[in-house]
DNA sequence: AATATTTCTTAACATAGGTTAACTTCGGAT
DNA sequence: ATCCGAAGTTAACCTATGTTAAGAAATATT
């Protein structure tokens, strides 16, 4: 079962996973569907899960004070997803999690994930790897947006995850680029017409 | 020795440290001293090492192809600075670490931090909660700078951090801020003129 | 103390991307 | 098949920040 998943963790660790090993595991989680535009987690509410995407789309967002909105991470099949500061600290979410087609997740709450951490070293391991991976990926992003304009930001994400430009609306894209819908419709005529 | 650290971790991973446990951790550690604007560590070389700064102030940074840098991290007293993607897989570094000051720190090698991992596991606890901590504050800083104007930016680190606008030059601080430093002159002006 | 170097400030001008608004296209609901 | 709302495009205009350049202030070096 989710063998996907227990195999990015033997790859991602270097460890052998064992079938008890898994199978406490994965009675630890829970499956669950969310249609299209329903929210998994709500800015304002405690973020109870951490989600592992198992098929389907979906995105975080924070609203700023003008009400706009600003994507922080898509996730497809395959990928966590979670408010981690409210997952963590109990607080408050700052992010809304929304599913962009229908969804099929399975759910880890803080209890399990400790649990995990405490019983399973392999888990522990493997999480601290996601995430060191994961603020890498997120420093080079941070920089690039102040140092490359859109339309290089944008080409790089095609390039990097064509799949994710055919499944996800642009104007979702725009947001997580960092400008406005508009302006990547601008960009996309000019990177057009450069061929 | 190093009291101040070994809180932290108690802290962080809420588990005390036993002395034969922190003997263990302080084994793997060395101590260096570094001039001011001399490199820790260099982008094309391969980063060695994780640190943690004694005393003094450094920060990374990466220089795009037109050559211009750009800020990614600060590192004052208590805090980890590292190129970690080069850390963990051993690739050439895209950031270069200088002291800003002269700064004492704490080195500890890609082996040592594994050993550390493996015979500590109050260690990997703390290291993933240290990034756990980071990647969310990395998410949040990278949402506002897509969100909100640099002079909001600046105010809130002034207010957040008030003590590394004292020490840190102006134009590393723009840098951070993902601005000019002529535009933060002007942004300073501003805000003065605004009380 | 005098000089050189680095950092900071100011100002004029340029530009990427934001804003507003109108129009088109597309996909789902009836 | 038709309608309606959501998503995408286009264009005119605006604004925050970049760019260039020069001078002032601070810091380091002799």
């Amino acid at each position: 079962m989710y063998e996907k998943l227990k195999h990015t963790i033997e790859v991602y660790t270097n460890h052998v996973v064992t079938d008890a090993c898994w199978d406490r595991f994965c009675g630890l989680l829970f499956e669950k569907n969310f249609d299209k535009k329903s929210h998994l987690t709500e800015e304002g509410k405690v973020c109870t899960y951490n989600y592992f995407v198992l098929s389907g789309a979906c995105h975080s967002y924070l609203t700023d004070d003008k009400g706009d909105r600003h994507v922080v991470q898509f996730a497809l099949e395959g990928y966590w997803i979670a408010d981690l500061y409210s997952f963590f600290s109990g607080e408050k979410a700052l992010y809304t999690i929304e599913a962009i087609e229908e969804t099929r997740v399975l759910m880890l709450n803080k209890e399990n994930f400790e649990i995990a951490c405490r019983e399973l070293p392999v888990f522990e391991k493997y999480f601290r790897i996601l995430i060191q991976n994961a603020y890498v990926a997120l420093q080079y992003r941070l920089v690039k947006s102040a140092s490359a304009p859109a339309e290089e930001r944008y080409a790089y994400l095609m390039n990097r995850y064509p799949n994710l430009i055919q499944r996800i609306p642009q104007y979702l894209i725009a947001s997580y680029l960092g400008i406005q819908p508009q302006s990547l419709s601008r960009i996309r005529k000019e990177l057009g017409s450069k061929r």
